[in-house]
DNA sequence: TATGAATGAGGTTTCATTCAT
DNA sequence: CATGAATGAAACCTCATTCAT
């Protein structure tokens, strides 16, 4: 994942002459902020310029690194699909009871998307855009889609148990997860505007994540 | 879904004229065009070039009428949720039992926005921005929220039958509905692309629409 | 081919204003610049900001009349071939014998390309481009080569009166007299260079006309 | 004007290391993609970059060896000069009947030019620029132009039997066969596109290199 | 010598907005 | 009111060239 063949009194040297020689640290720093700039403002609101400018090297290395604008959105992209797949794939739920293991995986889904809402940005940014960028990137594709494994273990050990009811579709549940853990960030601007709710405090978000959970156990609920 | 209520007078007149003549219409065509143009391409990455060259009228008059871009674009908002508002209020759901009322509601909720992407994208859209253009709008701030006091009636009714579970917070049964519909129309193309799911077809959609009103029935249910 | 339709008065009052309301005037502001850029720099080496520079307008106008780089390329290609066609038309060589005429035509080609070294200088910058800007103009596709139609004339009559060898096809002779005309500016900076030449003057070109002349008549001449 | 200061030393060492060490070698390497670029694209349209990735070699070898793109240019165009002049030298006409031989000598002229598309459109680059590398390099100043001797004793020879007019200039009858031979390379793209005359196949060819040759013919023969 | 990384200057193009008639 | 023309600022991107290891 880093560079590793720049020893440290090299890389040293390097910085001292003004020049960074850690082409992967380039790229992290080039894509740390591109992240949060897209996050902000959009694809089309995104300024190279103002990225560049926040970044420790230039414009030109942006292009060097990335191609154009839309090469830097889809590796911004990429990278924050693998964070998220990353940490999905360490949740360690298969030892749990499943009622107990779904309450998790939700309230960890809530958690981390309003943990990380520059990622839900992104993606309702790519969204914006009809999935064009994701569609095109191979990385993303290949990504598989391991809370769906996940998902599953749990959903079928609850049926086995009588915890959950029989017949659910685990896409259909993992869909309600998301679009409950989504719209707490997606949409919180318009609707704590709309409807005076504080969606971002500390308590807010406790509540709503309790709510969120109790709305998924409800679904898997046996009549 | 747009024009149509020109009157034959104006409208003849106008043509007599050779010239449009219709402030209203001349107003709603631009909006229609804009709404689409906004809903597909977002704030920065509509252009009021090509909103003007799909208009009937030119340029200047999307100036004239309303600023600028920005002008545009609260107008935009405010017209499309002025649309969703009025036909919430519509909904008569008071003479129903509180489960199929509840039921109800939460189908037409999710019809409405999948029926009308480019509101869920206007939002979408919105939010990305930080709600600054919601914030800054009167008339859309004045929209009393009719949904709520719709809904809350619903619910009161359903725990005094029992129906309900009594303690739960009438917005967060609302976020609820609102996650879960809009989140098929926004969330479609990265969704449908990495879980290979269809979200648009008439099928999927009335499935989908089950789920999401058995996951609001669930919520609410009673132990 | 002009305006026209901007009187002088207010013609007079907008240049005052600072802005000129001329929209033909100003494309052909544009185009006499353009052309000599073009001619100079070739299609790369060009530079829109000088062109822009050495015009009244400014660089912006360029797109919204040209659309863009390559675009005004190809309009200064049009009516540099607009300009030489509408010249061959006009000669009126029917009346001559052919032997005359075909020495006039010559001798004419030879002038007309010696004294407009820019139209042989685009022709040699879009032949580097492999004619591409050419074959997607339908404006000079469309020309019609009114030149083979004045040399197929003089040739047949000059075959009839038994001065010219039967057999030969006009495309032949055309493709020769340009050859010999054109060389003479495009290959002047190296030819001349190498075999020390003076190409240019005016006893030069008055030479190497005759020269070329002859060789015209001296192919077409009967065994 | 570069290079060629790598000692014997230097270079056993190099191969010793395992590196390329042949320095000759780099440069053809270098020409030779560099005179397909500059052919196909112009001195501004080619790209550096482009360059030296169809190199074997990398560009700072091309800075090395060649210091900048201009010099890189003159060193293609002087390798281009010299490979025809190589050839000029070889062709042997003097026993050759004055005709025979001027005929040979204008076909030859004719195919080369066909067969070597790339040094046309480099002459073609360097008229575009004025000849200003050509008149830098000492190197073609330098090279004495073989073909008007050969020329000049054959059309002496010509003279002599009778076989061709007095009284004319040698360099006229070049520029003559060089303008017909060449024209068929240079202006192919757009004349074959206007006049719809196929330039290129091999039957074509051989049609107009006889025409041309006949023109050569005729401007020579006696009246 | 060889390579990928870096650079600055400048190139082309776009955009929201305004003006003149 | 309506229209095409005009504008300046700033956006994205490219290029020849150089540097560090």
């Amino acid at each position: 994942m880093v560079a590793a063949n720049t020893n440290r009194k090299s890389r040293a040297r390097a910085e001292a002459a003004g020049r960074s020689h850690d082409p992967e640290g380039v790229r992290r720093d080039i894509l740390a902020v591109a992240t949060e700039e897209f996050a902000d403002n959009g694809l089309s609101g995104a300024r190279v310029d103002e990225i560049a400018a926040r970044t420790q090297t230039s414009k030109r290395m942006i292009y060097y690194y990335f191609g154009d604008k839309e090469g830097l959105f889809v590796a911004v992209l990429e990278a924050a699909y693998g964070r998220i797949r990353a940490i999905e794939s360490d949740l360690d739920l298969a030892g749990m009871e499943p009622a107990a293991a779904l309450r998790t995986l939700t309230e960890f889904t809530f958690s981390y998307q309003n943990d990380n809402p520059d990622f839900v940005r992104l993606v309702m940014v790519e969204n914006i855009h009809k999935g064009v960028h994701l569609a095109r990137s191979e990385k993303i594709q290949a990504v598989n889609v391991s809370v769906l494994a996940v998902l599953r273990d749990i959903y079928q050990r609850g049926v086995a148990t009588g915890a959950f009811k029989a017949g659910l579709d685990v896409i259909d549940i993992h869909m309600t997860i998301s679009a409950l853990a989504f719209f707490n960030v997606s949409n919180r601007a318009t609707f704590s505007l709309i409807f005076k709710r504080d969606m971002a405090s500390r308590a807010a978000l406790a509540r709503r994540r309790k709510a969120v959970a109790d709305t998924v156990m409800g679904f898997v609920r046996p009549d």
